[in-house]
DNA sequence: ATGAAAGCGCTAACAC
DNA sequence: GTGTTAGCGCTTTCAT
């Protein structure tokens, strides 16, 4: 095996209890914490064990216990930063808690192609989520859930693997959930831009299949509505991916289409820089002739000359709180489905 | 144990075997692909698999052969978006190859604080490197390391652990590494800022005991001295944290200082995003008054009107190499370190 | 207070 | 071609 050659053999509790004379139990006693060694034999030990540079195989552990001690986050776009801003939150109250937060890029397929054409990006998804359980994982958090993905969450629900979703949902699912009002948030945004004058508006939302992007659609029709508006783009161009590319060439099409329009509504932040890429492209200028609304405020949605105007979501709170509700699934806690709505407020900057 | 408790038991090979009315092993043999069984056993015990839903428990697999077919990946900051696009190529690149990758946030400690003053920065990180290699990572790939995780480095090199540094190196140890030539590419950003006309530029670099850092604040002063210059602010006000706060922070007193400045070359982008935030503040014109430079090219340094002139790196790429190499050294390659250079181009923007 | 021993679920000799 | 078996490194009864 190439392993053992290449490998130098680790130190293992045998190693420690040979060298202290007692028996491997006594050095699991002494080294976990649990009764049943003397104090002087726990310190001996302790001491013979860091002096052999001991390190409990967290494998050996795992297959034993059935747990890893860690959980399992899957980000569908690493490179979005608006999830990598809950995920460092994640961590941070996954360390307080004595876990670890191992983390994955599903990549490819979730967030990218039509809305149901790519069963690869459910199949992808699962794979991963499956790989995490299979190294006994104590639980998961999910983002970027989309409609699709449904049998994974009552896969995981009927093989009682704790598991939240954070900020998307699957809609149905009896599952944890933390995130924000999104249809309130899409008013918001709307409202902000009929105040400031604009009334041909279009909308450049996420996916149809996202429950969180067509609650902001719906939030973004149903405040034109009371307005007695509606979007100045038609249905279909409404949907999409929720990335820069798909704002840029989206809002190409709807530049090139010369229907009238004075503002855009973004169903998310990265939408909306792509549609800044447009309007720079075709020289537009934002927000005299067209004013330009994300949603989440990722920290570049304000840098410098860039001022998105946007709603602001807690982000290292949504994975913070995504973390405890997680723990309470893994401690045993089997009540009903927990799903928290967080705060979320307007931000106006210089795009509208 | 609130486990067993908690938790449907998985189905395990044994269960597979009983069903099937064969042994363990040749299940095994069936389902890995080794030779051993008949064809039509084979195909047997793969429908009965399926059937009961058979997944081989990863931890038990990795107990056994000592290795889990999973690499780790450290970053020090994932919410710096530099590194999460190198993130996604080594993803990618994994992938092809059969393997996992499991990323861990290091935060605190690395990225932030003074130079030396944090050994806990250099503790935290050993503590998750420990924790992959622990899980029987097959081997790491590593960002962000200062001159302070020496230590680390060389007790990977002393166990026989495969691990690439990527784009930082720690010098003098002989690791693997896979980057560009900081040097150059920052004399290449001080010769375009000379031929814009530039004479008193202030360089805000990184921290300086991270290797690439101090090159890029090498290649600054040297470029300069070329040109018979030399920074415009002192020694010690151009290190600190690649960081926008930081970048902020050292830019609020550099301009506070009154300091005739007609440009500020930057470390890297996350710090020249804080400059333009500080101009901004301070209601200086980009590129009119003050010229401001980046280095890395992550995605964010271009949106609409945040157009920063920086040196283009080939991000993902350099997680695609540091996979492909660490590849050869889990694979059993015991030859000499060996170091990539990677091509960078000046991108010249809106900020020069 | 301490030790012996039985697994956790799998792989890989080694028998047959 | 197929089965038996001995661990991998731990935790945890159960004896002592």
């Amino acid at each position: 095996m190439v392993d053992r050659r290449s490998r130098a053999r680790r130190t293992t509790m045998n190693d420690v209890a040979r060298v202290a004379g007692v028996s491997s139990a006594s050095v699991s006693y002494a080294l976990t914490g649990a009764p049943g060694v003397s104090d002087e034999l726990r310190e001996r030990i302790r001491a013979i064990a860091n002096e052999l540079g001991y390190r409990p195989s967290l494998v050996a552990q795992g297959l034993k216990t059935g747990r890893a001690r860690s959980i399992g986050l899957l980000l569908t776009d690493i490179t979005n930063p608006f999830y990598t801003e809950i995920a460092a939150g994640a961590v941070a109250a996954a360390g307080d808690l004595g876990y670890e937060v191992l983390i994955s890029h599903v990549g490819l397929g979730q967030d990218a192609g039509g809305d149901d054409a790519d069963d690869a990006g459910a199949a992808r998804l699962a794979t991963v989520a499956r790989a995490h359980i299979d190294r006994y994982s104590s639980g998961l958090l999910l983002t970027s859930l989309l409609a699709r993905d449904q049998p994974l969450l009552a896969e995981l629900r009927r093989t009682h693997v704790p598991a939240v979703q954070l900020y998307r949902r699957v809609p149905g699912e009896p599952s944890d959930w933390v995130g924000i009002d999104d249809h309130a948030a899409a008013g918001e945004i709307i409202n902000h831009l009929l105040t400031t004058g604009r009334r041909h508006i279009a909308v450049l939302g996420g996916q149809r299949s996202s429950y969180a992007s067509a609650a902001r659609e719906a939030g973004f029709v149903d405040a034109l509505s009371a307005a007695g508006l509606q979007p100045a783009n038609p249905d279909q161009g409404r949907w999409g991916d929720i990335s820069r590319r798909s704002g840029l060439e989206r809002a190409r099409e709807l530049f090139a289409r010369g229907t009238p329009i004075d503002a855009v509504a973004c169903g998310n932040d990265l939408i909306a820089l792509g549609v800044l890429d447009a309007c720079r492209e075709d020289g537009f200028a934002v927000p005299d002739d067209v004013a330009v609304t994300g949603l989440d405020d990722m920290s570049f949605a304000s840098v410098g000359p860039l001022q998105l105007t946007t709603v602001t979501v807690p982000r290292e709170l949504i994975g913070r709180r995504g973390v405890q509700m997680l723990f309470r699934r893994i401690e045993g806690d089997s009540g009903p489905p927990v799903e928290e709505v967080l705060p979320h407020q307007l931000r106006p900057r210089d795009t509208t």
